[in-house]
DNA sequence: ACGTCAACTTGACGATCCGTCAAAAAATCT
DNA sequence: AGATTTTTTGACGGATCGTCAAGTTGACGT
């Protein structure tokens, strides 16, 4: 921890000498073969002693980037986090009402896990206490300051519907029940999409359009106009795919892909309540 | 240890002979032993080893019982998905409307929730196929049925209400989009509740109504009426602690509690606010 | 160029935990 | 009682974690 004197350096970045900047890289480096061996073998295959083995560094190396697989885990949900905000960013120049950019938001939640599917499985279980407790604090405070960064971006959001009278708050609901509300329902919606998927509750949903509905029930419940029923968010939901995020789609394997490529017709009528239980 | 010796327990159910009922019941044992070194030691201390030696038993009999550590967890999941059910059959005799039985199901699994946090965590992180694929299939059809349960029961509600009208489903909206909605709000609220204590976002929240409101803005938005405008569901909210789980409240450490234990004097107006009739 | 020393790297090692299995013990059958 | 089946036991092998003493490297002053 020696801090270079040499105000020069130490000024540039916060990558002091030439030789932690090499660090530095490598470990980007470790976390991206750390991402190989996770998507390739899943979540259970990842250790360090694989990690170890795949790198051409030696355990002890490995160690100092990482203070235990926890926080290995922790790191990549930093990763996974930037790479969120990142997403989230590409909204900015999205044309539309305050409603069309939080729904944009929302589709791009529910993109980033599509495209990590195994680092959102770890990004939920690094909150767990049992994994926080062994990661390193300089991690948990990085992670903590992105968390904050994506919180900061949602509220903005919503205190600008606020502003333009498009949303209101009422004496026992803050903007921050709303932030947290829409935050839980994108969470809770993707969570059990990803998670729970053996459930016939699940299947028996058309995937494609479920964050949609849910994110528009609550919404108009907060009465964010305009409602659904005065504006074609449907409509919204696939632009937001073909102006944000065409690439990112194309990525996507279409398999299990739960966002609409392109428009599908809307065959749904009239047989909606049979929940037949034979 | 002492297995019942009266006959007519044993004969009761379907537990073919006395040996066989012996074995069940040191099974539930071993859960409660495992429950208790879970809140205890927290849970990434609860593992084989520690069970065994806290136990009466040697190695190969506890994994008579569960085929692996995976498998005990799938088996707690179990438990617990047993109890959630039997909180749930509470309401049945609650008086209400129909939105105001939904509600008390919210508050059944909040409080369901806040009495086994470490339960919580290991059912969610079982849902992940590295656990999922480690646990023996009975368990896990065990565990598909109680979910079905669950299930089944909150699909009702949301029928019943649909019949008597104070629900109504639209065109691309079905009673299972709904069901799952309320389903994603409901889990979505108490995982971040749970786990991200941490964030600013989240203490800034009022925690004790945090779910009643949540759920308030869906179930408006899903038009359910008497709407939150129309009806005092705060007051449903403390009737529910009341009513239905007065026992539970009790038992459950005042500390980090989010939920009314009784009644807190409602500073907040009787005058006029959004949960108000205006 | 070269010596020095702090910082970095190495891999063998001890500790923990998982799950198995052959042998012993207990229960059940004949 | 003796034979047969079921259950229990705990020592063991294998996997993984994280450490640390010893070795290596490279920045810096001379």
């Amino acid at each position: 921890m020696a801090c270079d004197p040499n105000p020069v350096f130490c000024s540039i970045r916060r990558l002091k000498t030439k030789r932690q900047q090499a660090i530095a890289e490598r470990e980007q480096a470790l976390l991206v073969l750390a991402e190989t061996i996770l998507e390739e073998h899943g979540a259970s295959h990842l250790n360090m002693d694989k990690l170890v083995a795949a790198s051409d560094y030696s355990k002890g190396t490995v160690y100092n980037h990482f203070s235990s697989k926890e926080d290995l885990f922790c790191a990549l949900c930093v990763k996974y986090l930037r790479l969120l905000l990142d997403r989230l960013a590409k909204i900015d120049p999205f044309q539309g009402n305050t409603r069309e950019k939080v729904l944009a938001c929302h589709y791009a939640y529910r993109l980033h896990m599509l495209m990590h599917p195994t680092l959102f499985m770890i990004a939920m279980m690094s909150q767990s206490p049992a994994i926080r407790e062994k990661s390193s604090p300089k991690r948990l405070d990085e992670h903590r300051e992105l968390d904050r960064k994506v919180t900061l971006l949602i509220d903005q959001l919503h205190q600008d519907a606020v502003k333009r009278g498009d949303l209101r708050v009422s004496i026992g609901v803050s903007v921050n029940n709303l932030v947290f509300a829409s935050w839980a329902m994108s969470f809770g919606t993707n969570s059990l999409l990803a998670v729970a998927t053996n459930l016939e509750t699940i299947q028996r949903l058309e995937m494609d359009n479920t964050l949609l509905v849910n994110t528009s029930l609550l919404m108009d419940g907060m009465g964010w106009v305009p409602l659904s029923t005065e504006f074609d968010y449907q409509q919204t939901w696939v632009r937001i795919g073909r102006e944000i995020f065409a690439d990112e789609l194309k990525q996507l394997p279409r398999a299990n892909s739960s966002l609409p490529a392109n428009v599908k017709s809307k065959h749904r009528d009239s047989e909606s309540n049979a929940v037949d239980t034979d």
